[in-house]
DNA sequence: ATAAATTTTTAGTCAAGACTAAAAATATTT
DNA sequence: AAATATTTTTAGTCTTGACTAAAAATTTAT
């Protein structure tokens, strides 16, 4: 069974809404996703119920079958190990792999991405620190807080970001923090909710905005 | 402009044929090189006689543009780039390489193919011997002939094969016959055409057939 | 519990890119 | 030069995936 372009992207997205959310999922939420009309969104899920990637009941949204969540997962992971492959091997920055990769992603060929796994040496996170399922769609739930949830002296690793719009990643440079980077919390601001954190045995404060854009890992 | 997936084939295959026949290439060899309908051609070329990347006159044929050869040659430029990768960094033999690149050639991204070129250190040729042109467009014309023409006592270079088929492929393994392998011709069969090389030392005799499949260049 | 608001589906269109069948133009024979 | 064969184009259809507008179902509010 072979997949649109098109259809694997709307699995990927049910799949990204499905573990939020845990119920069905709904037709707006679906078009709201991927920028589309509810009526363009009905028209492909009974499509894609047709092919038994998902069941779906009118009026009541939908939800994967175990294959629907394997094709997604199979997305998931060529997306990311793709990312991979810009950042550390192409010189790419955070910012810089999405739409790189989104297009990446739809290229078939089994052999190819195992091998791509395999020559990044079997990468368990991307650079935005989520997890890549393995060749059977396995992966790792990775614990990953946001910074603004360590407590004073607590130390983590810089796991990922949250926002990684241009703008962010030239801030977060200045303050020398990058993926494996490790931070402590020194004290934290109760009012305002700013942080001051130690890198490099440097101490330096950062708003809360910004350490609820920061993934870590303890 | 942008062009999509079908455009940049039929620009492609366009060029292809321009540079073997020199004249206006005709709707029927675009559609036997494309595997389609003459119809379907005529349609595309139309589109493509809009978009100013060819020239088009009812009947007498197409020929690319400035701006078409620019395209065509740009898309060759990331067919080519991504099958030296396939074979140097992913453990891709030479005829597994090309359903691949038919993908990856659409990838849509000017930094993405230009530091894979700078990774791959800006290749000169490719898996099959054929020319990568650069960001310009430019390539040399590598003058590569079949094996078959070289002359009694000649030295030669193996750059690339023309059948690419996994059984031809594993014939030269058993060959000892590789990208790059010295070959020196000792004697030259006249009426059978097989010709008797020197491979590592080792004497020994092919068929006109298989040295009308390999490239050299002295 | 009924009215109002929202969500979802249906029905009908549209563009891209391919197709078939038939018409028109060009090439080749005789 | 006419007849035949081939190539190319036109006209009309199909599929995919999207869209608008309107109808139907479901939720929320009064």
């Amino acid at each position: 069974m072979m997949f649109t372009l098109s259809e694997e992207n709307y699995l990927k997205a049910i799949f990204h809404l499905q573990t939020v959310s845990g119920k069905g999922i709904s037709t707006n939420a679906i078009a709201k996703k991927l920028e589309t009309k509810a009526s363009s969104v009905t028209d492909m899920i009974k499509k894609l119920a047709d092919k038994e990637v998902l069941t779906y009941i009118k009026y009541q949204g939908v939800s994967l079958t175990v294959l629907g969540r394997k094709i997604a997962l199979g997305v998931i992971r060529k997306h990311r190990l793709w990312e991979v492959f810009l950042v550390e091997k192409l010189n790419f920055s955070w910012d810089e792999v999405h739409d790189v990769a989104e297009q990446l992603e739809h290229i078939k060929s089994t052999k190819l991405i195992n091998e791509l796994d395999a020559f990044l040496e079997f990468p368990k996170m991307d650079p935005h620190g989520d997890p890549i399922p393995d060749k059977e769609g396995k992966f790792q739930k990775i614990e990953k807080k946001l910074l603004s949830t360590l407590k004073e002296n607590q130390l983590g690793v810089c796991v990922g970001v949250n926002d990684s719009s241009s703008e962010f990643l030239k801030y977060l440079d200045r303050y020398q923090i990058s993926l494996g980077q490790k931070i402590r919390v020194v004290s934290k601001e109760s009012f305002y909710g700013s942080v001051t954190i130690l890198i490099n045995n440097k101490e330096m404060s950062i708003s809360q905005k910004i350490a609820n854009n920061i993934y870590i890992q303890s």
